[in-house]
DNA sequence: CGCATGACGCCTA
DNA sequence: GTAGGCGCCATGC
């Protein structure tokens, strides 16, 4: 396939569609969202979507979305607060625990069934890896 | 059609 | 580890 057309600049509706894939109590970043919607979508693009939400707020999670850094981008919406009501746990300088509420992604067949892709694995920080050049 | 903005991310100092 | 700058893409005017 060549320049897949895509049906439309869906990406609103995409991006809304995984967010609302990532279970309570984790999260995924902007860059993770942008990654599985594919087809050129961007993390700037997924805080724009989730930005325009307005009254489906309160139909996707969007909550469970933040930056790379694990932080809150964020501020007056009580993103926080929600993630905590679900058991996500921020240590001393407001950063979501992402060792242990990181989102690994949709599941393959899922991903496939919906035409989107799977979040690839992230590296696993090890002393080791580090002197592993090739 | 071009400029400015934005709930981001990566690189370098 | 912190601070600043450039690049990324889509949307709105």
């Amino acid at each position: 396939m060549s320049t897949p057309p895509r049906d439309e600049r869906d990406y609103f509706e995409r991006i809304y569609t995984v967010t609302t894939q990532v279970p309570p109590g984790q999260v995924a970043t902007y860059g993770d969202i942008a990654v599985i919607v594919g087809d050129g979508c961007d993390a700037r693009v997924v805080g724009h979507a989730l930005g325009a939400l307005g009254a489906r707020a309160d139909s996707v999670p969007w909550q469970r979305v933040i930056n790379r850094t694990g932080g809150i981008s964020t501020s007056g919406y009580g993103q926080r607060e929600a993630l905590e009501a679900e058991g996500v746990t921020f240590d001393e300088r407001d950063h979501v625990r992402m060792a242990s509420h990181h989102w690994t992604g949709p599941s393959e067949t899922w991903a496939r069934a919906h035409g989107f892709q799977p979040l690839p694995p992230r590296e696993v920080k090890t002393p080791d890896a580090q002197l592993k050049l090739f």
